[in-house]
Formats: structure tokens, C-alpha cells, sequence
DNA sequence: TTGCATGCAAAGTTTTTGCATGCAG
DNA sequence: CTGCATGCAAAAACTTTGCATGCAA
């Protein structure tokens, strides 16, 4: 519907951050990945990395996450995949999980959308800071019994 | 496990905020609902508006939409749905949708995170921009034949 | 009276843009 | 060569914060 098609040219900044990001895991945002870029290529700008982001992004090769209004972060990963996002701490692990393509036509019918993609987000308390939590509540029994 | 006990206080602006986003059924941003209250509050400010909305986030009593990365969208709608967002005309429509309980469980076991909430966004191209961009191709079709 | 809520202005944070220059094709 | 990509600085877009004052309880 809309004409992607545009030439790109391949730069080292280009090469470097695609790599940067694909040696990650965490999910890193732009400040992030800066950060990372910037120890091989020193005098790299910010605004490269988001230039760089954005078309890996419509070029559909990594994936924006775009949750709670936080600052966007980036996935390389782009099989089909969910993420959860731990409350206490921000930290966004992914999660594998079947895709139901049933709802999407479901949908279709019932709205009249043309549908193009759908996400699901989860929000939870990741391990570490339940244990975290636990062993606070087990020293204020201790020391505060009811 | 976090202290949210607050005593907060009735306010004219307070009640005029959450009165004209109950009547407004196109989730408007913070700057949108600052337009509506104003009409019958000249001098209030955004702030104020975004001070009451972020209240009434946490208190549970309207949905935050952040989708996007584009302004964050309010929804006093608190009964389960999910949205679609147009990815043509940026519209966002509720979606009404069997919550699916059991993934939360599934989640919990495989991941050790102790769930709090899950959130499913869809987009698609809304009937109208559909409907135009039939008529367009239709046209294309008329004046540029194979 | 007390201190939470407001209006205003300023600042903060994240992202985008304008422009001269650099470099890939 | 040509013009897309870069670095830098400035601006834009959205949201939060500091502070003096107002007003609900």
C-alpha cells in the first residue's frame, strides 16, 4: 500500500550497531545501544543510532518495544516472540509462547479491520525481586509479629 | 507490597477531568482532554491534567494506553478489553475479547514470574481507510490497466 | 488551620530535524 | 560524481517538577 522501496547503503555505523544489538540480550534502548557503539566508533552520534534503528525497523530486521512510555527498546530477535516487563525492577525478558493466529480473524470479522499484526505484553514480578520481596516479608515477621 | 494508601482530595478540576473523559469515547491524550476541560475550566492548566490522570491510573480507576511511543491515550472503559490501533488514521477502537486467564498461569510456572497483568494490542487498517484505499486501487485500476 | 492540589514557568527526557560535510556506490 | 548517511547542534514533542498560592477538610 505505502512504497517502502529506498536504496540504503551500507555504513560502518550501520554495520556496527546491527551488531551491537544482535550481541545483546537485555533489549538495550537508544542510549543504550549509543553506549556500546560508541567504545568501537567513538565519535558516533546519537542520532545515528535512531536513524539506523528506525530503518532496521521498517525494514522489519529488528523489533520496537514500545511499553508503558519508557524509552523505546530494541530486539533483534525477530521470530515470533512476547516480552514481560517486571514492575518492580524494568527489566524485559521474552517469552515464547504460541501464536494465536485464531483471534486475529476473529477480529477481522467482527470489527472490520484489515488486520496487520497484534502483541501481547505482560507485566509481572520477575524472579529475583519476589525473592527480594519474600525475604523483606520474613524479617518483618521476625521482627514484627502480629 | 508497595504503600499506596494516600489521602486525596475532591477537586473542581479533579471532578471535571475524570467527568469529560468519561464522555469521551475516542481515548484522547493528556492534550486533547486539557482542550475539553477547558471549555469549562479557562484557567486550568496541563499539569493539572496530567497530575489527575496519572492519580487516577494508579487508583485503578482509568486505563493508561501506551502504544506506540505516541502519547500516552486515557480510558475510563475499566472493564477488561483490549485495543486496535489503525495503522493508517492512528484511531484506536476497543476490542471486547474472552480474557485468557490460563496464559497468566502457564507464564507464572515457566518463567517464575508472579503475574500482575497482561495486555494484547492489535493493528490493522480501520474499515474506513480500508474502504478508501479499495476505491483508490479501484481507480489505479481504471486509469493504469496491466 | 493544615497541607494537598493548583497554575505557571521552567526543566527534564526522549526523539526528530536542519545543515554542512563525508563517503559508498 | 551523486546523493544518501553522518555528526553536530538545535528544536520538537511529551511529561514532570519547583514554587508560591489557593482551597478542601
Amino acid at each position: 500500500m505505502i512504497n517502502n522501496i529506498k536504496k540504503t547503503r551500507k555504513t560502518t555505523q550501520g554495520q556496527i550497531i546491527i551488531e551491537e544489538l544482535t550481541k545483546t540480550y537485555t533489549h538495550p534502548d537508544a542510549t543504550e545501544l549509543y553506549e556500546k557503539v560508541k567504545k568501537r566508533l567513538p565519535k558516533v552520534s546519537l542520532s545515528t543510532i535512531y536513524r539506523n534503528l528506525e530503518k532496521l525497523v521498517n525494514e522489519g530486521v529488528i523489533l520496537k518495544l514500545d511499553i508503558d512510555g519508557s524509552p523505546a527498546r530494541y530486539d533483534s530477535h525477530t521470530h515470533p516472540h512476547y516480552h514481560i516487563k517486571c514492575t518492580n525492577c524494568g527489566k524485559i525478558d521474552d517469552i515464547s509462547l504460541k501464536q494465536n493466529i485464531a483471534v486475529d480473524k476473529i477480529i477481522e470479522k467482527k470489527y472490520g479491520y484489515k488486520m496487520v499484526k497484534h502483541n501481547v505484553e505482560f507485566w509481572g514480578i520477575c524472579p529475583k525481586c519476589k525473592d527480594k520481596s519474600n525475604d523483606l516479608q520474613k524479617t518483618k515477621q521476625k521482627t514484627e509479629p502480629h
